[in-house]
DNA sequence: AAAGCGGGCGACCGAACGTTCGGTAGGAGC
DNA sequence: GCTCCTACCGAACGTTCGGTCGCCCGCTTT
Protein backbone atom coordinates (compact mmCIF):
# COMPACT_ATOMS: atom_id res chain seq x y z
CA UNK A 1 0.00 0.00 0.00
CA UNK A 2 0.98 3.31 -0.80
CA UNK A 3 2.52 4.47 3.29
CA UNK A 4 1.26 7.80 2.44
CA UNK A 5 4.72 8.84 4.76
CA UNK A 6 4.49 12.17 5.62
CA UNK A 7 1.03 12.67 5.66
CA UNK A 8 1.05 13.06 9.70
CA UNK A 9 4.14 15.35 9.73
CA UNK A 10 2.50 17.52 7.23
CA UNK A 11 -0.29 18.08 9.37
CA UNK A 12 2.30 18.87 12.13
CA UNK A 13 4.22 21.20 10.15
CA UNK A 14 1.11 22.95 8.89
CA UNK A 15 -0.19 23.41 12.44
CA UNK A 16 3.17 24.13 13.73
CA UNK A 17 3.65 27.13 11.16
CA UNK A 18 -0.17 28.59 11.47
CA UNK A 19 0.75 28.43 15.45
CA UNK A 20 3.62 30.01 15.19
CA UNK A 21 2.88 32.61 13.23
CA UNK A 22 0.01 33.81 14.99
CA UNK A 23 1.54 33.79 18.40
CA UNK A 24 5.03 33.55 17.86
CA UNK A 25 7.43 30.10 18.69
CA UNK A 26 7.98 30.78 22.73
CA UNK A 27 4.44 31.54 23.15
CA UNK A 28 2.69 28.22 21.25
CA UNK A 29 4.02 24.29 23.40
CA UNK A 30 4.40 21.40 21.51
CA UNK A 31 1.05 20.40 23.58
CA UNK A 32 -0.46 22.83 21.46
CA UNK A 33 0.94 21.14 18.33
CA UNK A 34 -0.73 18.15 19.51
CA UNK A 35 -3.73 19.75 20.48
CA UNK A 36 -4.46 21.04 16.73
CA UNK A 37 -3.42 17.96 14.93
CA UNK A 38 -4.93 15.75 17.32
CA UNK A 39 -2.25 13.68 19.20
CA UNK A 40 -0.84 14.26 22.44
CA UNK A 41 2.39 15.62 23.28
CA UNK A 42 4.36 12.49 23.05
CA UNK A 43 3.42 11.47 19.71
CA UNK A 44 4.47 14.81 18.31
CA UNK A 45 8.38 13.18 18.86
CA UNK A 46 7.74 10.29 16.64
CA UNK A 47 7.59 12.74 13.49
CA UNK A 48 9.92 16.03 15.31
CA UNK A 49 13.46 15.56 16.82
CA UNK A 50 12.64 18.42 18.87
CA UNK A 51 10.81 21.88 18.79
CA UNK A 52 13.85 23.74 17.58
CA UNK A 53 14.61 21.48 14.82
CA UNK A 54 10.71 21.74 13.98
CA UNK A 55 11.17 25.17 13.31
CA UNK A 56 14.74 25.08 12.02
CA UNK A 57 12.53 22.51 9.46
CA UNK A 58 10.42 25.40 8.08
CA UNK A 59 13.07 28.26 8.11
CA UNK A 60 15.34 26.34 5.69
CA UNK A 61 13.27 24.84 3.86
CA UNK A 62 10.83 28.69 3.20
CA UNK A 63 14.05 30.17 2.78
CA UNK A 64 15.36 27.78 0.32
CA UNK A 65 12.46 27.66 -1.81
CA UNK A 66 12.61 31.55 -1.79
CA UNK A 67 16.36 31.39 -3.29
CA UNK A 68 15.22 29.00 -5.35
CA UNK A 69 12.34 30.65 -6.72
CA UNK A 70 14.46 33.80 -7.07
CA UNK A 71 17.33 31.93 -9.05
CA UNK A 72 14.65 30.97 -11.56
CA UNK A 73 13.06 33.68 -11.76
CA UNK A 74 15.94 36.28 -12.56
CA UNK A 75 17.47 33.78 -15.25
CA UNK A 76 16.60 35.25 -18.14
CA UNK A 77 16.51 38.44 -17.25
CA UNK A 78 19.54 40.98 -17.56
CA UNK A 79 18.70 44.70 -17.11
CA UNK A 80 18.94 45.84 -13.70
CA UNK A 81 16.18 47.50 -13.86
CA UNK A 82 13.90 44.17 -15.03
CA UNK A 83 16.00 42.29 -12.58
CA UNK A 84 14.91 45.09 -9.39
CA UNK A 85 11.04 44.37 -10.79
CA UNK A 86 11.34 40.96 -10.39
CA UNK A 87 12.41 40.75 -6.89
CA UNK A 88 10.20 43.09 -6.29
CA UNK A 89 7.15 42.05 -7.14
CA UNK A 90 8.38 38.10 -6.51
CA UNK A 91 8.84 38.60 -2.77
CA UNK A 92 5.55 40.88 -2.34
CA UNK A 93 3.51 37.73 -4.03
CA UNK A 94 5.69 35.20 -1.95
CA UNK A 95 4.37 37.64 1.30
CA UNK A 96 1.29 37.48 0.19
CA UNK A 97 0.40 34.48 -0.96
CA UNK A 98 2.60 32.48 2.15
CA UNK A 99 1.91 34.69 4.88
CA UNK A 100 2.01 32.46 7.85
CA UNK A 101 4.99 31.24 6.31
CA UNK A 102 7.06 34.37 5.33
CA UNK A 103 5.96 35.36 9.12
CA UNK A 104 7.89 32.67 10.54
CA UNK A 105 10.75 33.08 8.42
CA UNK A 106 11.22 37.02 8.85
CA UNK A 107 10.73 36.76 12.12
CA UNK A 108 11.57 33.76 14.31
CA UNK A 109 15.26 34.03 13.58
CA UNK A 110 15.99 34.85 17.04
CA UNK A 111 14.49 31.66 18.04
CA UNK A 112 17.00 29.65 17.26
CA UNK A 113 19.51 29.60 19.45
CA UNK A 114 22.94 31.78 18.27
CA UNK A 115 25.93 29.88 17.77
CA UNK A 116 24.26 27.15 16.77
CA UNK A 117 24.34 25.04 13.13
CA UNK A 118 20.15 25.78 12.10
CA UNK A 119 20.99 29.19 13.06
CA UNK A 120 24.34 29.61 10.89
CA UNK A 121 22.45 27.96 7.99
CA UNK A 122 19.33 30.05 8.21
CA UNK A 123 21.69 32.86 8.23
CA UNK A 124 23.32 31.93 5.21
CA UNK A 125 20.44 31.03 3.35
CA UNK A 126 19.11 34.71 4.17
CA UNK A 127 22.36 36.27 3.12
CA UNK A 128 22.34 34.31 -0.20
CA UNK A 129 18.90 35.62 -1.03
CA UNK A 130 19.74 39.24 -0.39
CA UNK A 131 22.77 39.35 -2.67
CA UNK A 132 20.42 38.82 -5.21
CA UNK A 133 19.16 42.42 -3.87
CA UNK A 134 22.95 44.10 -3.52
CA UNK A 135 23.73 42.47 -6.99
CA UNK A 136 20.83 44.06 -8.82
CA UNK A 137 21.11 47.39 -6.97
CA UNK A 138 24.81 47.93 -7.84
CA UNK A 139 24.72 46.54 -11.09
CA UNK A 140 22.11 49.30 -12.05
CA UNK A 141 23.95 52.07 -10.34
CA UNK A 142 27.24 50.43 -12.23
CA UNK A 143 25.30 50.76 -15.38
CA UNK A 144 24.04 54.21 -14.35
CA UNK A 145 20.35 53.07 -14.91
CA UNK A 146 19.74 53.85 -10.58
CA UNK A 147 20.62 56.90 -9.20
CA UNK A 148 20.22 56.04 -5.37
CA UNK A 149 22.11 57.79 -1.94
CA UNK A 150 22.48 54.84 -0.34
CA UNK A 151 22.07 51.07 -1.46
CA UNK A 152 22.15 49.62 1.53
CA UNK A 153 19.16 52.37 3.07
CA UNK A 154 17.57 51.39 -0.51
CA UNK A 155 17.57 48.10 -0.36
CA UNK A 156 16.40 47.30 3.31
CA UNK A 157 13.55 50.23 2.83
CA UNK A 158 12.24 48.37 -0.58
CA UNK A 159 12.25 44.93 1.21
CA UNK A 160 10.40 45.93 4.18
CA UNK A 161 7.89 47.65 2.12
CA UNK A 162 7.40 44.05 0.28
CA UNK A 163 8.09 41.79 3.98
CA UNK A 164 5.11 44.33 5.28
CA UNK A 165 2.60 42.26 2.57
CA UNK A 166 2.40 39.76 4.95
CA UNK A 167 0.69 41.32 7.58
CA UNK A 168 -1.80 43.39 5.57
CA UNK A 169 -2.40 41.37 2.46
CA UNK A 170 -6.11 39.79 1.81
CA UNK A 171 -7.21 37.83 -0.98
CA UNK A 172 -10.57 39.88 -0.57
CA UNK A 173 -9.34 42.99 -0.71
CA UNK A 174 -9.71 45.90 -2.48
CA UNK A 175 -7.12 45.54 -5.07
CA UNK A 176 -5.72 42.15 -6.54
CA UNK A 177 -2.32 40.34 -5.84
CA UNK A 178 -0.74 41.81 -9.55
CA UNK A 179 -2.28 45.29 -8.93
CA UNK A 180 -0.27 45.35 -5.02
CA UNK A 181 2.75 43.93 -7.28
CA UNK A 182 2.57 46.44 -9.86
CA UNK A 183 2.43 49.28 -7.33
CA UNK A 184 5.43 48.35 -5.54
CA UNK A 185 7.29 47.61 -8.56
CA UNK A 186 6.26 51.19 -9.46
CA UNK A 187 7.23 52.76 -5.96
CA UNK A 188 10.64 50.83 -6.27
CA UNK A 189 11.71 52.05 -9.83
CA UNK A 190 10.75 55.40 -8.60
CA UNK A 191 12.78 54.69 -5.55
CA UNK A 192 15.84 54.55 -7.62
CA UNK A 193 15.08 56.98 -10.41
CA UNK A 194 14.77 54.81 -12.83
CA UNK A 195 12.69 55.69 -16.10
CA UNK A 196 8.94 54.91 -15.45
CA UNK A 197 8.66 50.94 -18.06
CA UNK A 198 6.82 48.62 -19.19
CA UNK A 199 6.32 46.62 -15.80
CA UNK A 200 7.58 42.96 -15.44
CA UNK A 201 6.50 41.07 -12.84
CA UNK A 202 6.91 37.70 -11.63
CA UNK A 203 5.67 34.96 -13.00
CA UNK A 204 3.01 33.42 -10.30
CA UNK A 205 3.11 29.94 -11.27
CA UNK A 206 7.12 30.11 -10.78
CA UNK A 207 6.58 31.15 -6.88
CA UNK A 208 7.56 28.71 -4.33
CA UNK A 209 4.42 26.46 -2.99
CA UNK A 210 5.01 25.81 0.87
CA UNK A 211 2.79 22.05 1.33
CA UNK A 212 1.99 23.66 4.87
CA UNK A 213 0.78 26.64 4.18
CA UNK A 214 -2.94 27.01 5.33
CA UNK A 215 -5.65 28.49 3.04
CA UNK A 216 -5.55 32.34 3.10
CA UNK A 217 -8.97 32.91 5.61
CA UNK A 218 -9.89 31.82 8.17
CA UNK A 219 -8.63 28.61 9.59
CA UNK A 220 -9.33 27.08 12.75
CA UNK A 221 -6.82 24.69 14.19
CA UNK A 222 -8.83 23.40 16.81
CA UNK A 223 -10.04 19.38 16.25
CA UNK A 224 -13.15 19.20 18.32
CA UNK A 225 -12.59 21.17 21.14
CA UNK A 226 -12.33 24.74 22.13
CA UNK A 227 -9.31 25.73 23.20
CA UNK A 228 -8.27 26.78 26.64
CA UNK A 229 -7.79 30.65 27.52
CA UNK A 230 -4.11 30.45 27.35
CA UNK A 231 -4.15 32.37 30.80
CA UNK A 232 -0.69 31.91 31.82
CA UNK B 1 13.93 64.91 49.84
CA UNK B 2 12.77 64.36 45.90
CA UNK B 3 11.90 60.89 46.48
CA UNK B 4 13.75 59.76 43.10
CA UNK B 5 10.42 57.59 43.33
CA UNK B 6 10.72 55.68 39.95
CA UNK B 7 14.09 55.56 39.61
CA UNK B 8 13.71 51.63 40.38
CA UNK B 9 10.87 51.37 38.35
CA UNK B 10 12.40 53.30 35.55
CA UNK B 11 15.42 50.53 35.16
CA UNK B 12 12.82 47.79 35.22
CA UNK B 13 10.97 49.50 32.23
CA UNK B 14 14.72 49.83 30.48
CA UNK B 15 15.33 46.13 31.17
CA UNK B 16 12.20 45.42 30.06
CA UNK B 17 11.64 47.25 26.57
CA UNK B 18 15.55 45.88 25.81
CA UNK B 19 14.58 41.95 26.69
CA UNK B 20 11.11 42.35 25.10
CA UNK B 21 12.44 43.91 21.90
CA UNK B 22 15.63 41.41 21.55
CA UNK B 23 13.64 38.31 22.50
CA UNK B 24 10.51 38.49 22.30
CA UNK B 25 8.30 39.32 25.79
CA UNK B 26 6.77 35.41 26.10
CA UNK B 27 10.89 34.20 25.82
CA UNK B 28 11.63 36.95 28.53
CA UNK B 29 11.32 36.16 31.83
CA UNK B 30 10.44 37.88 35.32
CA UNK B 31 13.64 36.05 36.14
CA UNK B 32 15.44 37.44 33.30
CA UNK B 33 14.16 40.82 33.86
CA UNK B 34 14.99 40.67 37.85
CA UNK B 35 18.72 39.49 36.69
CA UNK B 36 18.86 42.28 34.05
CA UNK B 37 18.23 45.09 36.73
CA UNK B 38 20.27 43.28 39.84
CA UNK B 39 16.77 41.59 41.84
CA UNK B 40 15.60 38.31 42.34
CA UNK B 41 12.41 38.06 40.65
CA UNK B 42 9.96 38.81 43.89
CA UNK B 43 11.93 42.24 43.97
CA UNK B 44 10.28 42.93 40.58
CA UNK B 45 6.86 42.42 41.80
CA UNK B 46 6.93 45.41 44.29
CA UNK B 47 7.40 48.06 41.29
CA UNK B 48 5.14 45.67 38.89
CA UNK B 49 1.82 44.22 38.86
CA UNK B 50 2.29 41.47 36.22
CA UNK B 51 4.62 40.78 34.00
CA UNK B 52 1.73 41.96 31.35
CA UNK B 53 0.91 44.65 32.81
CA UNK B 54 4.10 45.61 32.34
CA UNK B 55 3.91 45.24 28.68
CA UNK B 56 0.92 46.61 28.79
CA UNK B 57 2.62 49.96 30.44
CA UNK B 58 5.13 50.29 27.85
CA UNK B 59 2.94 49.81 24.71
CA UNK B 60 0.46 51.99 26.22
CA UNK B 61 2.52 54.74 27.01
CA UNK B 62 4.78 54.34 23.63
CA UNK B 63 1.61 54.58 21.68
CA UNK B 64 0.37 57.64 23.32
CA UNK B 65 3.79 59.26 22.73
CA UNK B 66 3.42 58.54 19.02
CA UNK B 67 -0.45 60.02 18.82
CA UNK B 68 0.73 63.28 21.09
CA UNK B 69 3.39 64.19 19.05
CA UNK B 70 2.04 63.48 15.45
CA UNK B 71 -0.99 65.60 16.50
CA UNK B 72 1.75 68.60 17.45
CA UNK B 73 3.53 68.28 14.30
CA UNK B 74 0.70 68.04 12.62
CA UNK B 75 -1.27 70.97 14.00
CA UNK B 76 0.14 73.84 12.20
CA UNK B 77 -0.19 72.04 8.36
CA UNK B 78 -2.55 72.30 6.49
CA UNK B 79 -2.30 71.07 3.05
CA UNK B 80 -2.39 66.89 2.88
CA UNK B 81 1.10 66.56 1.11
CA UNK B 82 2.41 68.09 3.96
CA UNK B 83 0.71 66.27 6.15
CA UNK B 84 1.58 63.02 4.72
CA UNK B 85 5.00 64.35 4.28
CA UNK B 86 5.22 64.90 7.99
CA UNK B 87 3.37 61.07 8.94
CA UNK B 88 6.16 59.37 7.05
CA UNK B 89 9.46 61.56 8.55
CA UNK B 90 8.06 61.19 11.98
CA UNK B 91 6.71 57.65 11.82
CA UNK B 92 10.25 56.69 10.29
CA UNK B 93 12.29 58.87 12.69
CA UNK B 94 10.38 57.60 15.68
CA UNK B 95 11.54 54.01 14.48
CA UNK B 96 15.05 54.79 14.20
CA UNK B 97 15.47 56.77 17.07
CA UNK B 98 13.30 54.30 19.23
CA UNK B 99 13.83 51.05 17.85
CA UNK B 100 13.33 49.14 21.62
CA UNK B 101 10.39 50.87 21.82
CA UNK B 102 8.78 50.58 18.99
CA UNK B 103 9.64 47.26 18.13
CA UNK B 104 7.65 45.96 21.02
CA UNK B 105 5.13 48.58 20.66
CA UNK B 106 4.32 47.24 16.63
CA UNK B 107 4.96 43.34 17.36
CA UNK B 108 3.69 42.65 20.84
CA UNK B 109 0.23 43.54 20.50
CA UNK B 110 -0.84 39.58 20.12
CA UNK B 111 1.28 38.75 23.52
CA UNK B 112 -1.47 40.82 24.95
CA UNK B 113 -5.06 38.67 26.38
CA UNK B 114 -7.25 38.96 23.52
CA UNK B 115 -9.96 40.45 25.00
CA UNK B 116 -8.78 42.04 28.13
CA UNK B 117 -8.79 45.71 28.57
CA UNK B 118 -5.44 46.42 28.13
CA UNK B 119 -5.10 44.68 24.41
CA UNK B 120 -8.34 46.82 23.78
CA UNK B 121 -7.35 50.02 24.80
CA UNK B 122 -4.04 49.13 22.86
CA UNK B 123 -5.90 48.65 19.84
CA UNK B 124 -7.94 51.72 19.65
CA UNK B 125 -4.74 53.74 20.46
CA UNK B 126 -3.49 52.08 17.14
CA UNK B 127 -6.68 52.83 15.08
CA UNK B 128 -6.41 56.15 16.75
CA UNK B 129 -2.95 56.77 15.04
CA UNK B 130 -3.78 55.20 11.94
CA UNK B 131 -7.08 57.76 11.75
CA UNK B 132 -4.26 60.55 10.76
CA UNK B 133 -3.01 58.19 8.37
CA UNK B 134 -5.83 57.86 6.64
CA UNK B 135 -7.55 61.11 7.14
CA UNK B 136 -3.94 62.66 5.43
CA UNK B 137 -4.89 60.29 2.08
CA UNK B 138 -8.69 60.88 1.95
CA UNK B 139 -7.96 64.37 2.06
CA UNK B 140 -5.52 64.32 -0.64
CA UNK B 141 -7.38 62.16 -3.13
CA UNK B 142 -10.83 64.20 -2.75
CA UNK B 143 -8.81 67.59 -3.02
CA UNK B 144 -7.06 66.01 -6.41
CA UNK B 145 -3.65 65.95 -5.47
CA UNK B 146 -2.99 62.13 -4.68
CA UNK B 147 -4.24 59.73 -7.52
CA UNK B 148 -3.55 56.44 -5.60
CA UNK B 149 -5.69 53.04 -6.44
CA UNK B 150 -6.37 51.86 -2.88
CA UNK B 151 -6.35 54.12 -0.41
CA UNK B 152 -5.28 50.91 2.33
CA UNK B 153 -2.80 49.58 -0.37
CA UNK B 154 -0.82 52.82 -0.38
CA UNK B 155 -1.33 53.51 3.44
CA UNK B 156 0.21 50.06 4.76
CA UNK B 157 2.56 49.84 1.85
CA UNK B 158 4.43 53.24 3.79
CA UNK B 159 3.59 52.36 6.99
CA UNK B 160 5.33 49.20 6.59
CA UNK B 161 8.35 50.82 5.28
CA UNK B 162 8.58 53.89 8.15
CA UNK B 163 8.32 50.75 10.85
CA UNK B 164 10.55 48.75 9.33
CA UNK B 165 13.52 51.30 9.30
CA UNK B 166 13.64 49.88 13.35
CA UNK B 167 14.95 46.77 12.20
CA UNK B 168 18.04 48.20 10.16
CA UNK B 169 18.66 51.64 11.21
CA UNK B 170 21.72 52.46 12.97
CA UNK B 171 23.29 55.76 13.43
CA UNK B 172 26.45 55.52 12.50
CA UNK B 173 24.89 54.03 8.92
CA UNK B 174 26.06 55.53 5.58
CA UNK B 175 22.70 57.81 5.86
CA UNK B 176 21.55 60.16 8.20
CA UNK B 177 18.32 59.87 9.71
CA UNK B 178 17.57 63.61 7.55
CA UNK B 179 18.89 62.06 4.45
CA UNK B 180 16.59 58.64 5.60
CA UNK B 181 13.87 60.68 5.85
CA UNK B 182 13.81 62.71 2.85
CA UNK B 183 14.34 60.08 0.84
CA UNK B 184 10.70 58.42 2.50
CA UNK B 185 9.54 61.14 2.24
CA UNK B 186 10.33 61.18 -1.28
CA UNK B 187 9.26 58.08 -2.04
CA UNK B 188 5.87 58.41 -0.54
CA UNK B 189 4.53 61.24 -2.55
CA UNK B 190 5.83 59.32 -5.60
CA UNK B 191 3.49 56.49 -4.23
CA UNK B 192 1.08 58.81 -4.30
CA UNK B 193 1.65 60.45 -7.45
CA UNK B 194 1.87 63.78 -5.99
CA UNK B 195 4.47 65.99 -7.66
CA UNK B 196 7.83 66.36 -6.09
CA UNK B 197 7.69 69.80 -3.95
CA UNK B 198 10.11 71.36 -1.23
CA UNK B 199 10.73 68.86 1.29
CA UNK B 200 9.06 69.09 4.33
CA UNK B 201 9.94 66.70 7.14
CA UNK B 202 9.47 66.59 10.83
CA UNK B 203 11.17 68.66 13.63
CA UNK B 204 12.92 65.50 15.50
CA UNK B 205 12.45 68.01 18.95
CA UNK B 206 8.35 67.23 18.43
CA UNK B 207 8.96 63.60 18.86
CA UNK B 208 8.40 61.63 21.82
CA UNK B 209 10.88 61.01 24.32
CA UNK B 210 10.72 57.30 25.82
CA UNK B 211 13.27 57.68 29.20
CA UNK B 212 13.40 53.71 28.83
CA UNK B 213 14.42 53.32 25.49
CA UNK B 214 18.08 52.40 25.61
CA UNK B 215 21.18 54.40 24.03
CA UNK B 216 21.35 52.87 20.49
CA UNK B 217 24.24 50.66 19.74
CA UNK B 218 25.50 47.84 21.95
CA UNK B 219 23.76 47.74 25.19
CA UNK B 220 24.39 44.67 27.42
CA UNK B 221 21.68 44.34 30.47
CA UNK B 222 24.39 41.98 32.30
CA UNK B 223 25.26 43.79 35.30
CA UNK B 224 28.30 41.93 36.63
CA UNK B 225 27.58 38.17 35.73
CA UNK B 226 27.64 36.44 33.01
CA UNK B 227 24.20 35.44 31.35
CA UNK B 228 23.85 31.79 31.16
CA UNK B 229 23.17 29.86 27.78
CA UNK B 230 19.15 29.93 27.96
CA UNK B 231 19.75 26.28 26.52
CA UNK B 232 15.60 25.35 27.34
C1' DA C 1 15.24 54.61 71.98
C1' DA C 2 11.22 53.07 69.93
C1' DA C 3 8.14 52.66 66.28
C1' DG C 4 6.84 52.78 61.42
C1' DC C 5 7.75 51.67 56.73
C1' DG C 6 9.18 50.88 51.96
C1' DG C 7 12.28 47.94 49.24
C1' DG C 8 14.18 43.82 48.65
C1' DC C 9 15.29 38.65 49.68
C1' DG C 10 14.75 33.57 50.35
C1' DA C 11 11.68 30.16 50.09
C1' DC C 12 7.98 28.46 48.17
C1' DC C 13 3.42 27.29 45.32
C1' DG C 14 0.83 25.09 41.56
C1' DA C 15 1.10 24.81 36.89
C1' DA C 16 3.15 24.32 32.57
C1' DC C 17 7.26 23.50 30.05
C1' DG C 18 10.29 20.26 26.64
C1' DT C 19 11.49 15.77 26.58
C1' DT C 20 11.84 10.69 27.61
C1' DC C 21 10.32 6.04 28.47
C1' DG C 22 7.77 1.76 28.56
C1' DG C 23 4.07 -0.09 26.62
C1' DT C 24 0.50 -1.34 23.12
C1' DA C 25 -2.65 -1.71 19.05
C1' DG C 26 -2.56 -3.04 14.41
C1' DG C 27 -0.79 -4.18 10.04
C1' DA C 28 2.99 -6.59 7.06
C1' DG C 29 6.16 -10.40 6.18
C1' DC C 30 7.67 -15.06 6.90
C1' DG D 1 1.49 -18.21 14.62
C1' DC D 2 5.23 -15.50 15.42
C1' DT D 3 7.93 -11.56 14.84
C1' DC D 4 8.81 -7.18 13.44
C1' DC D 5 7.78 -2.16 12.71
C1' DT D 6 5.28 2.10 12.70
C1' DA D 7 2.41 5.13 15.16
C1' DC D 8 0.85 6.54 19.10
C1' DC D 9 -0.48 6.92 24.29
C1' DG D 10 -0.12 7.47 29.52
C1' DA D 11 2.80 8.78 32.77
C1' DA D 12 6.46 10.68 34.42
C1' DC D 13 11.11 13.17 34.43
C1' DG D 14 13.57 17.50 35.92
C1' DT D 15 13.26 22.32 35.09
C1' DT D 16 11.29 26.76 34.67
C1' DC D 17 7.33 29.54 34.69
C1' DG D 18 4.40 33.69 36.85
C1' DG D 19 3.27 34.87 41.17
C1' DT D 20 2.87 34.94 46.61
C1' DC D 21 4.25 35.15 51.43
C1' DG D 22 6.76 36.28 55.49
C1' DC D 23 10.75 38.31 57.14
C1' DC D 24 14.48 41.53 57.59
C1' DC D 25 17.33 45.44 56.80
C1' DG D 26 18.10 50.35 56.79
C1' DC D 27 16.00 54.65 56.88
C1' DT D 28 12.98 58.23 58.79
C1' DT D 29 10.04 60.11 62.29
C1' DT D 30 8.86 60.93 66.89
Amino acid sequence: MIPQLSDTGERIRTAAVLLFARQGYAATSIRDLGRAVGMTNAGIYHHVASKEALLADLMRVAQQGLIEATRRLLAPCARPADRLALLISSLTAVHALSPMTTRVMDGELRSLTPGSAAHDEIIALRDAYEAHWKQALADGVAEGTFRVADQKLTRLALMSMCTGTSEWYRPDGDSTLEQVCAEFVAIGLAAVRAPAQAVVTADLSLLPDFPWEPPHERYDPRPDEARRPHVR
